[in-house]
Formats: C-alpha cells, sequence, structure tokens
RNA sequence: GGGGAGGUACCCAAGUGGCCAAAGGGGGCAGACUGUAAAUCUGCUGGCGAACGCCUUCGGGGGUUCAAAUCCUCCCCUCCCCA
C-alpha cells in the first residue's frame, strides 16, 4: 500500500495539534516533519487490561491522525514491562502473565484497535523482544543514566514518597524500560496521555544518553469517566468500552452529565467547532442524544446506532417495558432448609426471597432494603410492603430500580 | 543495627475492655426532583427466612477475661528519624 502523499508541514502540525495537550518540543517536531520522511510514531499498551474503552480511543485517535498523514505507527505491547505495571498511584505489582494470555490479549488488542487504526499499515511491536535480552549488567548499565531525583519529579512519586507511601524500587524500572523501547526503535514521537509526560520525557534522555536523536512527546488529554471527575478506568468502573452494544455505549453516554458532554464532544468526536457551537444553542439533551448517536455509530455502524437511540427513547424517555426481559425460573422449594418453615412454601414465597433466587438481589438483607426503599415493582405495582408474597405456578413481572426487569417465573414446586 | 509511628469494613478515617456490626467522610444502592441528566435533598449501605437473636468482620496465629478492634505474646507488612 502506498502512503498518501505527504501533506504540507503546516497543516501536518495543524493536524497533530488538533485535541493534543502538548508537544514536546513542537520545533523539533516541525524540524522532523520538514525533512520529508515517514516518522516512527510510537504508542505503548499495556497488555493486561485488553478491553479498550472510550478513554483509550484519544489518544489512538491521534496516532490515527499521525497514520492517515503518512507516517508508520508502532504499536508496542508492553508484555514484558507488563509484568512491572505502571506505578499509577496503586502500589500493586502485577502477575506476570503467561505467553498464551499475551497472544490471546494481542488478539483481542489487534480486533479492536482495527475499529480506530488502520491495522493492516500498523506495526505491532512485543516489548519482550528487546528487553528479556538484556541482562543484568545492561540493566545496570542503563538506571546509570537517570537518577533519583530525576524520578522523583514525576508528580506520583513525588507525592508519594511526600506523603510517606511505599515506592518499590522496581517501580522505577518501568519508565526506565518504557524510554529504552523508543532507544529500541528510534522512535521519532510518542504518544500518551499527559500522565505519561514523565514517561515520555525519559525516552527522551535515554535517547541522548544512546546518541539518538530524541524524540517528540505528544500528549492529549485524560479523558474523564462516566462520574466526570476521575480518569476513565475500567478498575473505577467509569467507562465506555468500545466493544460494548451499541444499546449500552447509548445509555451509558445519556447518563453523563452536561459539562461533560461537552468535554467528550471535543474529545471524542471530529465534529467541526461550528456545528458544536450549533448543538450548545440547542436543548442540551438533544445534544447528548447527538453524541451518543455518533459514538454509537462509530463503533457499531449507523444502524446499528439508530436502533440504540430508538431503544432509548422507548424504553427509558417514554418508560416502556422492555421488549426482550430476561427470564429466570425460581424453585419455591429452592434454598437452604430451616426447621419449621417447609410447611409454607409451597404456597407462596415471600418477594424478598424471590428477589435474591432471581438475583435480582445479591441478599436477603439487600433485597428487604430495596423492598422498604420502594425500588421493587411486581406486575407494575410497587411493593413495600416485606411480608409481600408470590403464589407459585405463574409469572411475574419485577422490576428493581429504574431499569432492571426480569420475568420470574415461580414454578409450582409440585415436583414427584 | 538503634529509636519512633502505624496496619479498622469497598476507600479514607474515628474508636484503646462491655453502651461496637464498629462514629464521620467518600463511594455505591434506592427514593424524590428531572432530560435515565448533572447538582440537590432523603434513606439505606456485613450475612442469616423479620423485630428479639445468632454468625462472620478491625494485618495473621496463640493467650488473658464472664466479655477483646481495644490487654498480653509471637509473627507478617508499611512509613519516619538516626547509624
Amino acid at each position: 500500500m502506498t502512503p498518501p502523499a505527504f501533506a504540507s508541514v503546516g497543516e501536518q502540525l495543524a493536524r497533530i495539534r488538533r485535541g493534543a495537550a502538548e508537544i514536546i518540543v513542537e520545533s523539533e517536531l516541525r524540524t522532523k516533519l520538514e525533512r520529508g520522511g515517514r516518522l516512527k510514531v510510537k504508542l505503548g499498551l499495556d497488555p493486561t487490561a485488553p478491553d479498550l474503552h472510550l478513554g483509550h480511543t484519544v489518544v489512538l485517535q491521534k496516532l490515527r491522525d499521525f497514520q492517515e498523514l503518512g507516517h508508520e505507527i508502532i504499536i508496542i505491547i508492553g508484555d514484558f514491562t507488563g509484568m512491572i505495571g505502571d506505578p499509577t498511584g496503586r502500589s500493586e505489582t502485577r502477575k506476570q502473565l503467561s505467553r498464551d494470555e499475551i497472544r490471546e490479549n494481542a488478539e483481542t488488542y489487534r480486533a479492536q484497535l482495527g475499529r480506530v487504526l488502520d491495522m493492516p499499515r500498523a506495526r505491532v511491536e512485543f516489548n519482550s523482544t528487546w528487553l528479556s535480552p538484556l541482562s543484568f549488567a545492561d540493566i545496570i548499565r542503563e538506571t546509570a543514566h537517570m537518577t533519583v531525583a530525576q524520578m522523583l519529579q514525576r508528580e506520583d512519586f513525588a507525592a508519594r514518597y511526600a506523603s510517606g507511601r511505599p515506592i518499590s524500587l522496581h517501580e522505577f524500572l518501568y519508565p526506565l524500560a518504557q524510554a529504552y523501547d523508543s532507544v529500541a526503535l528510534g522512535a521519532d514521537v510518542e504518544l500518551g496521555g499527559t500522565d505519561q509526560t514523565f514517561n515520555l520525557l525519559l525516552g527522551r534522555d535515554l535517547q541522548r544518553a544512546h546518541g539518538q536523536e530524541p524524540q517528540v512527546a505528544v500528549t492529549v488529554p485524560i479523558l474523564e469517566g462516566l462520574d466526570g471527575g476521575q480518569k476513565m478506568s475500567k478498575s473505577l468502573g467509569n467507562y465506555v468500552g468500545i466493544s460494548e452494544p451499541a444499546e449500552e455505549i447509548y445509555g451509558k453516554i445519556m447518563s453523563i452529565s452536561d459539562d461533560l458532554m461537552w468535554r467528550y464532544f471535543e474529545l471524542l468526536t471530529r465534529l467541526p467547532a461550528t456545528e458544536i457551537d450549533g448543538l450548545k444553542a440547542g436543548h442540551p439533551r438533544d445534544a447528548k442524544m447527538r453524541l451518543a448517536r455518533t459514538l454509537a455509530a462509530h463503533y457499531h455502524g449507523a444502524p446499528a446506532a439508530a436502533q440504540a437511540e430508538a431503544k432509548f427513547v422507548r424504553e427509558v424517555q417514554n418508560r416502556q417495558v422492555p421488549e426482550t426481559i430476561e427470564e429466570v425460573r425460581v424453585d419455591p422449594e429452592g434454598g437452604e432448609e430451616r426447621a419449621g418453615t417447609a410447611r409454607s412454601r409451597a404456597e407462596s414465597r415471600l418477594l424478598w426471597w424471590v428477589l435474591k433466587q432471581a438475583s435480582l438481589a445479591p441478599s436477603a438483607s439487600e433485597a428487604r432494603r430495596l423492598i422498604e426503599q420502594g425500588a421493587v415493582d411486581v406486575d407494575g405495582e410497587r411493593v413495600t410492603d416485606l411480608d409481600h408474597r408470590l403464589a407459585p405456578g405463574r409469572d411475574y413481572l419485577i422490576r428493581v430500580g429504574k431499569r432492571r426487569y426480569k420475568r420470574v417465573l415461580l414454578e409450582s414446586g409440585k415436583k414427584a
């Protein structure tokens, strides 16, 4: 495949700048572009979390920009560094992944990355390729290029050090390993979130130490999660995965705050500014629907997005009962035996017990709380009576909370 | 090596013999309000066929006591200061 002819340096820079947080150093980037060759543009990915979410797509879109500008993009699967774990404040050493797990995760990555990048034209590397052969002596030589004071410039190290929380020595090696990747590749540009700034800069230092021209660091903003506060991450549960069904993406986007919505418009879509301004003038709900539709369509196509929207309007805005509801069979004889209580079972079962059996509540206590708080509907009727019983031999439409429906068939219990 | 401070529920953090299933905050869940908004207000937030009660839970193991998050003891882990 022939790469498209390079756009002018000015156009390229404009494209790269858009949505970027920082370019360090922009004049160096200009120089590199002016030479006219394909730049090696690197992005490192952590192999332990192969489920990409919208937060990841911010930087991936930027990588896509470089790709469309004709440069060589290189995805580094951090299979070696993955065993260290990037110290993000949580002091947790990760377990080493097996070869098979890594291979499997890499495949998952490839499939998911394909939703944003042109994978046939992308280069994928595993950093174990050059990191595992390093000897202890090699590593010592590399560590000699950095100082503790330098490490403590990194914000989360500094914060932990200041507040007396532990910093394991090996955590210092993560940025070093990442920097070494840049050396091994001779990277011209490295991308990352702003939280990666330190690591990217260390790459520059290490490249210099190896007599290479330092890479340019291009950072993108960190996307806030659905809660609008912390960054989007799987472990915080405030994320939208790009592999999620269109209706999930749609629904999750509709639940974000208005403030956050504009942020998402800016970082996740490529809508022209004028169009966004137009949306700001209208009803925020409509703007949010537009955002939800746009993102759902991006990963699942326009038809699926339209369907998701229709479903949302029907079930959520118009509060209609969903068309498809999970059905659960509950055996009235189920559960643990308890002396003296078996008699009443066959005739009827307490609602809270049924909720637990149908997995509508994790425990009987929780089920009771939900009933007491008015969160439970049976066949459209709110039930707040803890003693409410259901007769076996028929099914019930039970709703818990705003949107959790299940059709529960309480069996007759006359088996054998 | 010496000295000091700590490890409490999902997270932070009170509690230093019974009134402790353990204050307060965050988070979460639910209700009200809505645009499934957000914000706000209110309630709930270990488990067990209610309440009463019982069981499990205050780093881990032993022990003292009628009674232990709290006292003793050994062990594990973290941080600070000095060397």
